[in-house]
DNA sequence: CCTGATTAGTTTAGGCTTCAAGGATCGCCC
DNA sequence: GGGCGATCCTTGAAGCCTAAACTAATCAGG
C-alpha cells in the first residue's frame, strides 16, 4: 500500500507518512491489544479443553459447526465456516472419526462429496463440552458491565465490517 | 460486578444454569465476534507477510521483541513476552539464526542463558517489514472513526483486565 | 562443600495449519 | 459423447505450537 519502505525523505507527504502517519500507531496499538485479549482467552480455553475433556479447540469448533446441521455438512462447508483450509479439515475429521465422534456418509448424487455428522456419542460429548465452554467464557468476561459488553460487541462489529470492506475486491464499475 | 455466575435462582440451579444463564449467551457471542475479528486480520497479515516478505507472523513477532531490546533478550524473556512456550522459541530462534537475522551470544556470568540479538541484516529486514505491517493494520482498520477506535481500545483494555483477573490465583488471605 | 530447589534451554511426540499439487467427479457445452 | 473447467477432497512438505521429560547451570542453606 503506502510506500513507506524506503522513504526518500523528500517532501512533506512522504515524510509525514513515514514518520507520523495520522492514526497508524493508534491502529497498531489497538490491534495489538485485541490480539493480546484473544490470545489470553484462547490460551486459557485451550488449556481447559485439554485438562477437562482431553480435546482441543479445533475439534470443538468442528463439532460445534456440525451440531447445528443435523443433516450433515460437507468438508468444504466446514472449511468455509471455520475459515480454515480444506486440507486442515481433512485431518481434523479423520481424527474425530477415529474417536467415534463424527461419521461420514456419501452425499447422494455426488460421489465427490461426503457428509459429516455427529454420532450419538459425538452429540453427547459436545453437549458437555459446550456447556462448560460457555461457562468459561462467561467467567473470563465477568469483569465487564452489561453496558460495556454491549458497546464492545457493537464496536467489534464495526471493526469486523472495516476489515471485511478492506478485504473485498471492492468491485468498482 | 454483577454476580451472574452462580445465580442462586431457587430450586433448579442446574436447569437455570443449563438453559438460561443471564448473560452467558451474550458473552459467548461477544467472544465469537472478537475471535472472528482477530482471525480475519491475522489471516490477512499472515498472507501478506508470506507474499511480500516470504516470512511468517511468529518470526516477525520475535524480531519485534528483539528490536526494542538492543542489548539482547534471553530465550526465556522472549517466551514470556510472546506468551508462547519456551520450546517454541527454541525452534523459532534456530530458524531465524539459520537465516542470519538473529545471533546468539552467551550471557556473561550465566552459562545457562544466551542472549539473542538482531543482526544488522535482521534490523534492516525488520524495519522494512515493520513499516509495511503498520500500514496493513491501518488499512484494515480504516473503516473505524477515531472515536470508535478510542472507545474500542478502552473497552478491550477492560476486557483484558477482566480476563487477567479471572486468571490470577486471586490470593485471598 | 554437598544437597536440593530453581532456572535456562533443548528435545520429543503429537496435533494444528497452510500451501501446492494431484486425483476423482461433476456439469456444461458443442 | 467428448472434452474441459470447476468442485470436492486428499496428500505431502514445511512450519507453528504445546506439554512433558530431560540436561545443564545457578543458587541457597546447612
Amino acid at each position: 500500500m503506502t510506500p513507506d519502505d524506503l522513504a526518500p525523505m523528500a517532501v512533506d507527504a512522504e515524510t509525514s507518512l513515514a514518520h507520523a502517519p495520522p492514526g497508524h500507531k493508534d491502529d497498531l496499538r489497538l490491534w495489538l491489544r485485541m490480539l493480546t485479549c484473544t490470545t489470553l482467552v484462547e490460551g486459557e480455553v485451550r488449556a481447559r479443553f485439554r485438562r477437562d475433556f482431553d480435546t482441543t479447540l479445533p475439534r470443538f469448533d468442528l463439532m460445534a459447526a456440525l451440531d447445528r446441521a443435523r443433516t450433515g455438512m460437507t468438508l468444504g462447508d466446514i472449511s468455509r465456516r471455520m475459515m480454515v483450509s480444506n486440507g486442515n479439515v481433512t485431518g481434523l475429521a479423520a481424527r474425530l472419526e477415529a474417536e467415534g465422534l463424527v461419521e461420514r456418509r456419501a452425499r447422494p448424487g455426488d460421489r465427490r462429496a461426503q457428509l459429516l455428522r455427529l454420532t450419538a456419542k459425538g452429540r453427547r460429548e459436545f453437549a458437555r463440552q459446550s456447556a462448560a465452554h460457555e461457562g468459561w467464557i462467561a467467567e473470563l468476561l465477568a469483569g465487564l458491565a452489561p453496558e460495556e459488553r454491549a458497546a464492545l460487541f457493537r464496536l467489534l462489529g464495526r471493526a469486523k465490517a472495516s476489515v471485511r470492506a478492506a478485504l473485498t475486491p471492492e468491485e468498482s464499475a
